[in-house]
RNA sequence: GCGUCCAUAGCUCAGCUGGAUAGAGCAACGGCCUUCUAAGCCGUAGGUCAGAGGUUCGAAUCCUCUUGGACGUACCA
């Protein structure tokens, strides 16, 4: 909440504070917070608000009354030196004085440049989010494209929120799936090695896996032998320790370079490989301690009855660990590490029930600090014509995505003929691809399933990331014409009381609000608020810049007024941007 | 069956703790480049906010039910 909008709160406050004291009535309020702050239908109408519907009933007036009675209270108030106002109906509408706010919005923006949007709400805290976790098996695709560009965009609102972050991964580097692939390359492989094929070296792998599903149709043998395999690795077989290793440095090390390519990194990572036998530790811990039991074949459950859920199984009959074995372990393992205020797994809708159940589980074993996990669930990626699906081939691939990407970025760049202008023509075409990525995954709320239409999110025009770019790359030309132009303007100060046109006062508004954008997307984990908060921005400056001359105006003091506002609108994109993961570009 | 989530324009999505005439983009149609990048700007058309009740001065928003969908309820992760 802005200064501004506190200071009108208080001033509608006491208006209506003073209305009631003089009909002798209680106004049935309490403080200037429970005042509601809204905007009005059309911009002309005014900046801010008041609905004065709550208040009929203390007053026993209609609610257009009370209206007049406030609006002739705010009149005799200090209130009328910031402001005019008006009834209409039964809201109050208030024009704030633009050139006093305005001076000062442009004056914060402009000193706290990068730092603008920035909030306390969350100093001191610490907080974990883990995010991404691959299988070690097979390449990223989308769905874990939208998870990463959740995952990192989150940790950076919380950290724009004053928390101390901690971005951790987990990779899934043991389990059946693992060797599945694993064997298969055994059977398959004749040695073959990504460098000889060529391949990058996740995308081997991947192929092993895919090869395995097949064989396993035809042939029920291979499951069995996969079980056995998992059995060798945990009990630590040393040829098969060997495979595992080679071929999980060939997943990762592709992995990785996904991860520089689209801009992703980890403070910390976490392999289940280190952490399922802390958890098989722990389970056992449990079972001494007859918080879990133990069945026939040895497998050992815990009885969730407690929680309305069923039972649920903790270590297999042949001692193997599960993805909750492991879990715990790595629950356990984090607080130790870094003892976290919170801790937010950024993981698909489809593992409510997982999550549920561990922090349950965790809850049983003691920690207190069960009750600071939080599951950031998020919806699935489909197709327009329904899911992906890897067996049938439908999966979109990251790195063929971002390839893509850039490649239509650069026939786009070549098509206008700027090639020349933008200078490194790759490096360009991958930071527009990103934005494109980034903020048609990020557009989305969370909690929705998405659809991932390919020839929509490959086009650069409308509400996108690239036409976000775009905007910035104009500001920042025109600052560079500026610059350039210095002589003329020496001495030319900006004059705030010119700003005279709508949407310049827009604009004012617009980054007044910036640090509530930050705040509310902090608060709701949903980074959606701040990319439309940018596309509100970059809509109304394009048309302010479209039908008002900037830098060519006639007037030199407009010049380096409108100026000015340009360039705090820059720094609020670029603050934004760098939020939502949209690369800044200078030129486009 | 039970649990969680979802349903807003032809399509993809916004819509803040309930507030004035529900907004964008895409697709369609029509305008605007001798001036700051046309990846742009302006306009036209397009809605029974799934349906029915309820709470309220006031509901896309809150509650209940119904319908439709997704996901889960695995000794997969």
């Amino acid at each position: 909440m802005t200064a501004l909008k506190k200071n009108w709160q208080e001033y509608i406050y006491n208006a209506i504070k003073n209305a009631a004291d003089k009909a002798g009535i209680d106004a049935g309020i309490d403080a200037p917070d429970s005042i509601i702050v809204g905007n009005p239908p059309k911009p002309g109408m005014g900046d801010f608000a008041f609905a004065m519907f709550p208040f009929a009933k203390a007053f026993r007036k209609a609610p257009q009354e009370i209206a007049a009675m406030v609006v002739s209270e705010l009149q005799n108030s200090p209130a009328a030196a910031s402001g005019s106002f008006t009834t209409a109906g039964p809201y109050v509408n208030v024009k704030i004085e633009i050139a006093a706010a305005a001076d000062e919005i442009l004056e914060t923006v402009l000193n706290k440049k990068e730092q603008y949007g920035n909030g306390e709400s969350l100093a001191g805290k610490k907080i974990m989010v883990e995010f991404s976790c691959p299988n070690t098996n097979k390449p990223l695709h989308l769905g874990h494209l939208r998870n990463d560009s959740i995952g990192a965009c989150i940790s950076r609102i919380l950290k724009a929120s004053g928390a101390d972050v901690m971005k951790v991964n987990l990779i899934n580097d043991r389990g059946i799936h693992i060797c599945k692939s694993m064997l298969a390359y055994k059977k398959f492989g004749e040695g073959s090695t990504p460098e000889s094929t060529g391949m990058k070296s996740d995308h081997f792998v991947g192929d092993y896996y895919v090869k395995f599903d097949r064989w396993a149709k035809e042939d029920d043998s291979a499951l069995a032998e996969a079980q056995k395999m998992l059995q060798d690795w945990e009990s630590g077989d040393e040829e098969t320790t060997r495979l595992w290793k080679m071929m999980n440095k060939w997943t990762i090390d592709g992995i990785e370079e996904t991860y520089k390519a689209t801009g992703i990194s980890f403070d910390k990572f976490y392999y289940e490989s280190n952490t399922y036998s802390g958890g098989k530790d722990e389970v056992m811990k449990g079972l001494d301690d007859g918080i879990f039991y133990k069945e026939e074949d040895n497998s050992i459950w815990v009885d969730l009855s407690d929680i309305n859920l069923d039972k649920k199984v903790l270590l297999r009959g042949d001692g193997t660990s599960l993805y909750m074995t492991q879990d715990l372990g790595t629950a356990i393992a984090r607080h130790g590490d870094w003892p976290f205020d919170q801790l937010i797994y950024v993981v698909g809708s489809e593992q409510q029930y997982h999550f549920r159940v561990l922090f349950h589980i965790l809850k049983k074993l003691g920690y207190r600090w069960a009750d600071d996990l939080k599951h950031l669930s998020y919806g699935m990626v489909n197709l327009p014509d329904g899911k992906m699906k890897s067996r049938e081939g439908t999966v979109v691939d990251a790195d063929d995505l971002v390839k893509q990407l850039a490649g239509l970025a650069r026939e786009e760049i070549e098509n206008k003929d700027r090639a020349g202008e933008v200078g490194d023509i790759d490096a360009t075409s991958h930071a527009i691809a990103l934005a494109a990525l980034n903020y048609y995954l990020l557009q989305v709320s969370p909690s929705k399933d998405m659809i991932f239409n390919p020839s929509e999110s490959l086009s650069f025009n409308g509400n996108t990331g690239p036409y976000l770019q775009y905007m910035g790359a104009r500001i920042s030309s025109m600052i560079r014409k500026f610059d350039e132009k210095h002589i003329e303007f020496e001495g030319i100060e900006a004059d705030t009381s010119l700003l005279k046109v709508e949407d310049e006062k827009e604009l004012i508004k617009m980054l007044i609000s910036y640090p509530e954008s930050v705040e509310q997307a902090a608060e709701e984990l949903n980074p959606s608020c701040i990319a439309s908060y940018l596309y509100d921005l970059a809509k109304i400056f394009s048309r302010f810049y479209h039908d008002n001359p900037v830098l060519n105006n006639k007037d030199k003091v407009v010049a380096v007024t409108r100026m000015k506002l340009s360039t705090a609108v820059l720094q609020v994109l670029k603050n934004g941007f760098d939020l939502i993961g949209i690369p800044f570009l200078e030129k486009m």
